[in-house]
DNA sequence: ACGCATACTGACTAAAAGGTCAACGTATCG
DNA sequence: CGATACGTTGACCTTTTAGTCAGTATGCGT
């Protein structure tokens, strides 16, 4: 019965350290959270030098040397916005094999990076000015994490050409394009509106712009809009 | 008679004047040329705020004090060199009509973007960073240049469409798809390099992406590369 | 209730920013 | 040759920045 009583044992103390500490370090994760959500914010409006300490701990509601508390400094803070951000950013092309319809996989992604441009844009420009900036942070993220993941994909456009599922183009190019297209409703916002002689996106919009880039990049490769 | 003495006289007055002027202005011209040349790279790499003052004028080899002689203030730097970028912008679709065949001033036009991107990309993600803020500076450039071009354009390539030449796609997303996919390769360059595993262009690379995109947006609206 | 670790902050520092200015250098003209 | 306007600069100003720190407040376990 000992180890029935240690497993007890295990259980109760685990359960007691969780609600122990459920104050402290909700207050922690709430406030970390409070923090990231306003570098995002920040960072993503005016870039990384246009951003300041004082500003984020404004928007975040809490006092600079705070962050400072959370963060050890406006680089780390940064990097961890950033790398938030790409961690949630290849889905929307998972778990697709080469039986699966081109077309539809596709479309289905073209839709996805295009409600994601219009809902989240801030996220897609702090990306962009990352990269223009040519990527100090996140290269090495690139290099390890982004490259297999392209690579995949590569292969699986490639696979889709062989088996004569689609037109014969260079797949990078084509990701290249699928995701240039789609995030520059979100990076160049501002043009678009001007010259749309919008203040904001609609609905419609969201159905029009994943339409109109649907139909160009489909029918480029030799395929048509699903359904 | 009293006519050509004028006319004579005045030839030869702003003759006088500019040989006067000669080295004066040639310098005043020399040094801002320098001053814009260095911002607009200073600019492009570290965004309008990463940007000081006193690195541009280490760049343009003048001392700090002296930029402040020719341009009032960082601003009015900053917009000076964003007014020059976007007046030496929108070449590349310029007289064109009805009667040309679209898919060969297309092509061109893509052709022209994609050459830009890469041997001049500062300029682009110059231009980017100023959108991604929101267009603080050239907002009203935009609304008062950029738009009859694009109405201009829009019409163009609407005449297209009902002259049968051409598939029926929005015209304002069509041009931004040219846009964004062209200008891709220059805003993003670091993530390009990164996932094509090279360390810059080479010339062979803008024949693919020129081929790539065009191929894909050509047929993707109904035409086919020319010639 | 007390002690302790965690959470938090106002007030500070040193560095760097944009911008100014008086003084000096230099080409042009009477 | 002066006189004048333009070109140039080092030194300086104010403001703002990232980051620090001593000290306070707030739960938590005993």
């Amino acid at each position: 019965m000992r180890k029935n009583e240690l497993y007890e044992f295990i259980k109760l103390y685990l359960m007691t350290v969780k609600i122990k500490q459920n104050k402290k370090e909700a207050t922690r994760e709430r406030n970390q959270q409070l923090i990231l959500a306003a570098a995002e914010k920040i960072f993503a409006k005016l870039g990384y030098d246009g951003a300041s300490m004082s500003m984020i701990a404004k928007e975040a509601g809490v006092a600079k040397a705070n962050i400072h508390y959370y963060f050890n400094s406006k680089e780390c803070l940064y990097e961890t916005v950033l790398e938030n951000i790409v961690n949630s950013w290849n889905l929307g092309l998972e778990d697709v094999s080469v039986e699966d319809d081109p077309a539809v996989i596709l479309y289905k992604y073209i839709q996805y990076k295009v409600i994601l441009s219009i809902e989240q844009p801030m996220q897609s420009r702090l990306f962009a000015i990352e990269m223009i900036r040519g990527a100090p942070f996140l290269q090495d993220y690139i290099r390890t994490n982004s490259r297999p993941w392209f690579r995949e994909k590569h292969e699986l456009l490639q696979a889709w050409m062989d088996a004569g599922k689609m037109d014969q183009v260079d797949p990078n190019h084509l990701l290249f394009t699928i995701w240039s297209t789609t995030q520059y409703y979100a990076d160049f916002e501002a043009e678009a509106l001007l010259l749309l002689n919008k203040h904001e996106y609609e609905e419609i919009d969201v159905k029009a712009i994943t339409q109109s880039i649907a139909q160009i990049i489909l029918k480029g490769i030799g395929l048509s809009i699903p359904k």
